[in-house]
DNA sequence: ATGGTTCCCTACTTGTTCGCTCGGATTCCC
DNA sequence: GGGAATCCGAGCGAACAAGTAGGGAACCAT
């Protein structure tokens, strides 16, 4: 259950255009700096997005990139599966085409339950994040202390 | 975030152990057998089990493999934590390790949520899996019916 | 129309992981 | 001792991850 470089990295640019959103567009350049991340590395994530039509762009001069929703109605949820495919699979497939038998059995449930609960915390979108106004919900979780340690 | 094969394995195998938990030793070959997976790979996966504490298992003639422990005080977390590492990590590193900067702030707290997320789903004992009796929570979770369908 | 700027695309590298197989050594009970 | 099981490590092909490199194509200002 690891969350990939290019799905962190994703994030992370998708923030920082909701947080330009009304400033013009953002050249790769700049996301790259203020994040941390390699530049043509970065190209490609961003390239993606364009294709999953989260993001639009433009060459030239002052060109760049920008949301092409308003962050509130754009999902961590959706910039990672944009990225990096299925939120949630297993063995590679996606839950709902798997089967178990004997004891096994509802282990699919489970799997169900999984995915449903990462949905429900990675539903929240790009413009709560950026504004450090996260749902009580989210914030709930995040606040009990042993959620910050690790086991 | 994907579940890796190592880990259904590894669930599905300790299932099987739970529901055979006073009935003496499971062999390998047996559970590879009821759960179609490949005898051999799963050799190496209950020996991880064996390091980590989980099963324990005795060779020769009416040798196999059981629990370490009672099956209600097993969670599925610590089934594929013990084949797999961390539960949950981002670019390779547990989120208490990252730190992040600008717009991007608040989502050290939302992968935090996340992690906190999938353990509490996750926190389910292998014998209230195996008796098909899963915790209200959960049921909850796994009751809508938009959690059976692919985006 | 020309130049600089920026995105766009393809290919490549390098290292690691996954899923699995094979062969043999060791230990157990009868 | 002998058969039956676990144990252990080596290896292997394919895929993937993270990043690098270089050039082509569009855009804007002048």
């Amino acid at each position: 259950m690891r969350i990939s470089a290019r799905a962190d990295y994703a994030v992370r640019a998708a923030l920082q255009l909701a947080a330009a959103q009304d400033a013009g567009p953002l050249k790769a350049e700049a996301i790259a700096e203020g994040q941390g991340i390699s530049h043509k590395f970065l190209e490609g994530i961003l390239g993606d997005m364009r294709k999953g039509g989260l993001v639009q762009s433009q060459r030239g001069g002052n060109g760049g990139y920008w949301l092409a929703r308003p962050a509130e109605s754009i999902s961590v949820a959706e910039v990672i599966r944009c990225v990096d495919g299925p939120l949630v699979s297993v063995r590679g497939e996606r839950p709902p085409d798997l089967s178990y038998t004997g004891p096994a059995e509802s282990l699919l449930t489970l799997w169900i339950a999984l995915r449903a609960g990462v949905r429900e915390v990675l539903g929240v979108s790009l413009a709560e994040v950026a504004a450090a106004q996260l749902p009580a919900g989210i914030v709930a979780l995040a606040d009990d202390p042993e959620a910050w340690t690790n086991p």
